[in-house]
DNA sequence: CGATCCGTTGTGAGCGCGAACATAGGACGC
DNA sequence: GCGTCCTATGTTCGCGCTCACAACGGATCG
């Protein structure tokens, strides 16, 4: 910086300014400080920009390492939004879901001087930290299209999951299974309890949900035991990646989808189109989440209550749904 | 820290030594100065540190926001291995893989003086900023398994997928086509090589390959295509993405899966076990890989040749390949 | 025509830390 | 018993930048 000053003929303080737009400068200044800059290639030097303003400009973002579609997909949203809103981001991967490498994570950002926290995975143990305001800095939990750190209800989920479950009650179907998430997520819970309080509605008592964890392995238990019972005519699968392995263990059992079973998913994966056949879900516009994850923190940054909204969950119907068999499969 | 040493009764530069266990110090003021940082919860501020050291501790991370599986998993995994290598991690996600995106992408965290940058998209433009070292840091390109700057060769991708062919002309298949990735991707080209040389080591002459874009889309489109044609009778596809594609557009042209077309995929992607038919693919460590780019980079930083071992990609028989249908389907 | 104000630029200090050097006190050797 | 060497600790300075303030000249005003 002291070169390009020298090389301009000003103060290093006048070469601040013009680097950070701020202050009045004339326009002959400022264009010889700025080929100056270009000459020598500058550069500033942002850990010290951090360490005389206490301002990191930097926010951090802990996403898991579980290989699911949705979480992935609203990380890098996130990190594109948050470069676009002039921040650098530090990504952290967590391996397991426990809060003490949550707790580890959060310590590391912290180190750092992130001015946010954006925590993509809504299990109890995070919105307990952002409740409970350990964090020292602004802590968004993004859970569902409800990235925030209060009043965590995912209702548009619930919505979305109840949609979806109609649809099936209106094709006819009376013993809709549910294949749900993790019971620690918020997300999960929404879209059980969208299913239950479709069936409610509908006069009818379901069974119990198949717990599994979001992995197309656990939808696949969850599908063979579904099938072993032979009571129901539809799945509603709490993801789309649990759908997949509900519609594999299905085949294997003998039963087609969706001419004896139909199934929906949640999110619509890439793949949720093209599979055979194609995949009733419900789509989110997960990018829209990390955006609107971003402006959240800032918000909470700022101090001030901004709300950018995301559109709401759609209900996206393809061929895996259709009226259960006309002669009642097995006892009556 | 002045806070804590004059807690503990030392001198800040002794609290500095305790916190980088550096220099010797005797248990007591160890303990002391330890306690002093308990109890004050003071935290090392990085920046001040990366301003008096002139070592940033952070290496940057480029990864793409395509949503594919590969590349999401071995980012999430560079950003573990980092981590445990002591580096804080800068991410940056591109929207789209052009030439400007990743050299603002490159300008960005350069901004934050990261040590060095790990390219997660084995494209050449990345190559050709990798080679022209225009980048004044150590930039590490992560191609397949071969994450290295320079002979990017990807030469055990060559042979997996040279392996996966075999499998395929082992079983009598003689017409096998390919779903090629994007052919200015060094793995995309290494897996069309592959194949090439199974066949002509075959004596087949193969078609032209099918461009993909690693898309599912792509590979529906693809799919489409080769069963217009009505030649092959078996199908390469250079990523398990375009795989499904496939599949799909198959069964729709009403050719099943393994008895009228076998398929192939390549990643081993978590669903792939799971579809209809099980898919027969080339797996691939890529959670390695992550580990071994970071290695990499780390050699590079420190000035080393170090060499972190990948193992080979392998191919993994599953229920999507079987030998061609006995009668010759369509013109002999 | 002196007081006031604004636009423009410069000055000094300090953000929190570590590198380099300095210092004190003992253990050790001859 | 005096120099030597090591251990344990302190002091000084500067990393590259921004902040608060000062200073200068010209325009404006009464």
């Amino acid at each position: 910086m002291a070169d390009v000053a020298r090389l301009a003929g000003v103060s290093s303080q006048t070469v601040s300014r013009v680097v950070n737009d701020q202050g009045s400068i004339s326009p002959a200044t400022r264009q010889r400080v700025e080929e100056a800059i270009r000459q020598l290639g500058y550069r500033p030097n942002k850990a010290a920009r951090a360490l005389a303003t206490t301002r990191s400009a930097t926010i951090g973002v802990i996403g898991t390492e579980g290989g699911l579609w949705g979480p992935g997909t609203v990380h890098r949203s996130v990190e594109s939004a948050a470069r676009r809103a002039g921040y650098s981001v530090s990504s952290v991967s967590l391996e397991t879901v426990s809060r003490s490498e949550l707790t580890d994570a959060v310590e590391h950002l912290l180190a750092q001087h992130v001015e946010g926290v954006i925590m993509i995975a809504g299990f109890d143990e995070a919105l307990e930290l952002a409740r409970n305001q350990d964090v020292g800095v602004p802590f968004v939990v993004v859970v569902g299209d409800a990235a925030t750190d209060r009043r965590a209800t995912a209702s548009a989920q619930f919505e979305a999951a109840r949609t979806a479950v109609r649809h099936l009650l209106d094709l006819g179907h009376a013993e809709v299974a549910h294949v749900a998430g993790p019971e620690n997520w918020v997300e999960a819970r929404a879209r059980e309890a969208g299913w239950r309080s479709a069936m409610a509605e509908a006069g009818l008592r379901p069974a119990e949900p198949v717990a599994g964890d979001w992995s197309v392995a656990s939808g696949y238990r969850a599908g063979q035991r579904i099938a072993a019972a032979g009571e129901a005519t539809a799945v509603f699968a709490a993801n789309d990646e649990m759908a997949v392995g509900v519609l594999r263990a299905l085949a294997e059992a003998g039963l087609r989808v969706p001419a004896d079973v139909s199934l929906v998913g949640f999110d619509d994966i890439p793949l949720a189109a093209y599979l055979v056949p194609p995949l009733t879900t419900v789509r989110q516009d997960l990018r829209a989440v990390g955006r609107r994850a971003v402006h959240a923190l800032e918000a909470a940054i700022g101090g001030l209550e901004a709300r950018a909204a995301v559109p709401p969950p759609e209900l996206v119907v393809r061929s895996s749904t259709a009226p259960p068999p006309a002669p009642p499969r097995r006892r009556r």
